[in-house]
DNA sequence: GGACAACACTTGTTCAAACAGGTATTGTTC
DNA sequence: GAACAATACCTGTTTGAACAAGTGTTGTCC
């Protein structure tokens, strides 16, 4: 309960940073994984694999991205089943524009906890995490 | 985001439990403050007040619970502004019979910490928190 | 005591999350 | 090389979360 109340209050701020941009935070960190994997494309369901939440609706969340113009999908001849996803010029504007606010909000969320605190409090949640997350996850 | 994907980790097994008896963890959670407040009946906003996510939507939470029968809503007379909820008999068997499972749960949550380790995260959380809470919060 | 603000919800509506089941494509086995 | 399973998404539908605006009730100030 602590560990939820906690999330909760720190996804408020989050979430209205988001929400003025007209986005939420799970679309937030799909634009920033697309960004980070360019110039590569990668498959939808990987790019679902690597988002903090998990998301059985990765389509029309990248739907949703797709309709603004932040990314393009393309479906390769050699294997037709993947549909590879890449962000776009102005996908990346926007995570870069982005960018200033959601340090500015993470200060705010945490900028009052000593350094070292901060350390002891992500090595304790990894620590929590741990045998919840499959062997292959990237946030082991 | 080390706090989100691991909320989101431990959320999944308690969602899997409350879904299997047809309820949410917001839910449960105001079922199980009812039953704290027993017999006393409480306001509906002050419900809201006290669950662990903010609810604006707390009336359609509680009219769910009535729909089922473990809450019971009453006008009083003398403030008809009001709305008092109190859980019924049939709530206050669900909340028991679930306390074993929710048990359960929170083993397999964060049994693998050790004692300390858990009072060092729970006191890490209570200060990530402690700016964000208002003062008459009953989180502080 | 009548106007007006404050209170405590309630309702309308929109949107994202979730699950189940479906479709198109490719590997695999005999 | 034909059947069958597996892969990688997609679509239909239901449900809860969220915000804005509305309603009925009560305090308060002149």
């Amino acid at each position: 309960m602590n560990l939820w109340r906690t999330y909760d209050g720190l996804r408020f701020l989050e979430d209205e940073l988001f929400a003025r941009h007209g986005l939420t935070a799970q679309q937030y960190n799909a634009l920033r994984l697309l960004k980070a994997a360019q110039p590569d494309r990668i498959p939808t369901l990987n790019l679902a694999a690597r988002l903090v939440s998990r998301a059985p609706d990765i389509t029309r969340l990248v739907d949703k991205l797709a309709e603004r113009g932040w990314v393009e999908r393309e479906r390769p001849a050699d294997n037709r089943r993947v549909v590879h996803v890449g962000i776009t010029e102005s996908g990346i504007a926007v995570v870069n524009e982005l960018d200033a606010e959601v340090r500015d909000c993470h200060v705010r969320q945490l900028g009052h906890l000593r350094p070292g605190e901060l350390r002891t409090l992500i090595d304790l949640l990894r620590k929590v995490r741990e045998p919840h997350e499959t062997s292959d996850s990237i946030w082991r």
